[in-house]
DNA sequence: CAACGTCTTGACGGCACGTCAATAGCGTGT
DNA sequence: ACACGCTATTGACGTGCCGTCAAGACGTTG
């Protein structure tokens, strides 16, 4: 493939070279899980010798964590230039815009998300954590809640759980097929919906009767 | 610890020697992840010949399986022996139930969980949904809901999604501590009663009439 | 007490990863 | 055009981990 027999050594740009790793690793880790792919695989695949590999990321894991963080990008298209109406409309948009893309890259989203990355590793979670928080902020941004400061925190936090519920309920979709999109579509938005409205004011009170009010 | 270095070798019956490694397999996978414990680390700390381990359990990976699948467990007594009243009061109790459990079961259960899978491996992910199937199954029995027909395999996608957002809204509680348990109680209870009451049926009208009916 | 079953182990072979000094492209200056 | 130097690239080495297998030891049985 990358590797022309006939050339014996071809000497470039760091960064192109770079590159190259990269995406041999992103379509190798796409197939396996992290174990099953070897460094010799990822070297040969780009036509490089292995040791290269140590040189440009330092070793298998943070090459690793490379291709992961290329593939957690959210996809920023979900929330941008929304109409200025209601809460509802904008929010029913974003999650039809969250369909559309899950379903046009499904492969690749999938093996990003996968049932998730290495496995108790603090360095992978803390990439998805802060994918998770960018989605937060998306999804405040299309709610018209930006400005909230009572119980920031706190409904931060039930929209980043929220978030595991969304990609839950797209494999749902994608994989097993036991929802369909039109069902996706009124779940997700039904959802969201009711925890930004009802829960949310639900919780804030529940906090302020039962716990210690915050300093 | 379990190794006496007095005795040379014992000899015992192989279901506890079988459990001794597994227990000792289990302990250190609590600390590390799957790589990070090396197979010559858990004959250590079990006191035994690294070969043991294979005849036992086969590999390493069949022995992480099987801490996995123990870890796994689903805490039974959270659905069980519910006053006969209505469905909200149900949830609230198996809510509050399960808020009792995770936090007496604090560290196990966050290593079980981990930071939602192990990652990519197919036989892990089957255990996971093996154990989202009977969470889901407890659910619907405590909510009254066994019976239902129409929209099941929907009803139980969703359960299962929502597990999801449970399970990611307890490590927002344990590790992060974003969320308070009163919180959680408000959260978790207003979230599942009305994806029950509400979110069911809409998703079921949206299904008849956006879709073609099911055969 | 000797013989046997099987639980247990030491030793071997193979594979994957990281390191390092040595090599060879490719631009540069004369 | 040619030699030179920088550095991208690599072959070879060392280490660690896992699975296999035949040999050894423990406890039991006749």
């Amino acid at each position: 493939m990358s590797a022309d027999s006939t050339v014996k050594r071809r000497r470039l740009e760091p960064e192109e070279r770079r590159a190259e790793i990269l995406a041999a690793a992103r379509k190798l880790f796409d197939a396996g899980n992290y174990a099953s792919v070897s460094t010799s695989d990822i070297a040969k695949a780009a036509g490089v010798a292995r040791p290269l590999i140590n040189h440009y990321f330092g070793g298998k894991r943070e090459l690793y964590l490379e291709v992961v963080r290329q593939m957690m990008v959210v996809p920023a298209p979900v929330t941008e230039s929304l109409p200025k109406t209601t809460r509802e409309h904008r929010l029913a948009i974003s999650v039809d815009r969250w369909l559309d893309v899950v379903e046009r890259n499904k492969r690749t989203w999938l093996t990003a998300i996968g049932p998730e990355a290495i496995g108790r590793d603090p360095d992978v979670e803390r990439i998805m954590l802060e994918a998770d928080e960018i989605a937060a902020d998306h999804v405040l941004e299309a709610a018209l809640m930006t400005d909230i400061v009572e119980g920031r925190e706190e409904l931060r936090a039930m929209i980043r759980s929220y978030g595991s519920m969304l990609r839950a309920a797209s494999r749902e979709w994608l994989i097993r097929g036991t929802l369909g999109r039109e069902d996706l579509r009124a779940f997700l938005t039904d959802s969201i919906l009711h925890l930004l409205n009802v829960t949310y004011p639900k919780v804030l009170a529940a906090t302020r009767d039962g716990r210690t009010p915050p300093e």
